[in-house]
DNA sequence: AAGAATGTCAACCGCCCGCCG
DNA sequence: GCGGCGGGCGGTTGACATTCT
């Protein structure tokens, strides 16, 4: 019977948080599962995803909720349930897991006070909310939630409840359900965004051939910007050659590790090296390394 | 001052989905 | 088509901190 190896669980140490990090910075992530017996942890892959994803990859910002955040958390709340990872991706440098627990301890609360008092009319709802922003934009965020006239699945014929479509040339995605309301990002909030979402819903229902692709069904209709790790833009070509790269390092390195054991195995006694197969497969590769094949 | 209650958040668990052989 | 595997996600737990009584 195989005994499997003690993984350690519960708090990371700060020892095992700069091997995850050096090691994630050296070869980046190939294969979770693989990487903590490379790394030298002696975690699961899944807990050093976790780890990586929820604590220790760059720009990520904890704590400190701004009332813009907030507020956007409550309304995408609203509008997608409890999808973390889809509010994760319309807050940027924030994780699923820390949008989950301030909703969880904090905005929860909050939002089932307020429905209990929500006699109050919405004018007064806005009042309050501008006098609570901090900033121009929260303040013009909250006149875009709350002002702009909603459209209602009557004014687009073309459109199916339970449907999204990006629009890939634009930089801007629609998504329609059958709720028929609409809010907004607050990435959107500007002028100019302003002027090309109304655009758009003329562009986005009777230009053709434009680059569509559907995503999953929410409770909204909804527009955003796409979203980019790190609060930069991603460059594919840039990814590519980043892989690349660090490919390339990780076989260098193998290449070196290999012709070590290689030189160490045939130096050594037949008697005290290692028998069986695996003899003349690390001479064979000795060979090939001192004849320049590889 | 001390114990209880409550809040916070890192981390785990189990399920689901997509990919691949 | 099917099963195994890796990765992602949301719900939940538990340890620790803070506040209350």
């Amino acid at each position: 019977m195989v005994r499997q190896p003690y993984l350690k669980k519960g708090t990371w140490s700060h020892d095992e948080d700069q091997k995850l990090i050096a090691y994630i910075g050296k070869y980046g992530i190939w294969n979770w599962n693989g990487m903590p017996t490379f790394a030298g942890l002696q975690r699961s892959g899944k807990s050093c995803r976790l780890r990586w994803m929820n604590y220790l990859r760059p720009n990520i910002r904890r704590g400190n909720f701004s009332r813009e955040e907030e507020e956007t958390i409550i309304h995408l709340q609203k509008t997608l349930g409890n999808r973390w990872s889809a509010i994760a991706a319309r807050l940027p440098q924030r994780t699923d897991n820390d949008i989950k627990n301030y909703w969880n301890t904090r905005l929860k609360k909050r939002v089932i006070g307020e429905k209990k008092n929500s006699s109050s009319a919405t004018t007064e709802t806005k009042t309050s909310m501008e006098e609570n922003s901090s900033d121009a934009d929260s303040s013009m965020m909250v006149d875009i939630l709350l002002d702009y006239q909603i459209p209602t699945m009557d004014d687009f014929p073309e459109l199916a409840a339970d449907t999204t479509i990006s629009l890939s040339d634009c930089d801007l995605s629609v998504v329609v359900d059958d709720h028929y309301n609409m809010a907004m990002d607050n990435n959107l909030v500007s002028s100019e965004n302003h002027w090309e979402i109304e655009n758009l819903w003329g562009q986005s229902l009777t230009m053709e051939g434009l680059d569509c692709e559907v995503m999953s069904p929410n409770s909204q209709l909804w527009l955003h910007e796409p979203i980019y790790a790190c609060d930069s833009y991603y460059d594919p070509v840039v990814d590519l050659w980043s892989a690349a790269l660090i490919f390339l390092s990780f076989m260098f390195d193998l290449l070196v590790i290999m012709e070590l054991l290689a030189l160490k195995i045939v130096a050594a006694d037949v008697e005290e090296g290692i028998h069986g197969i695996y003899r003349p497969a690390l001479t064979g590769i000795y060979h090939m390394l001192s004849t320049n094949v590889i």
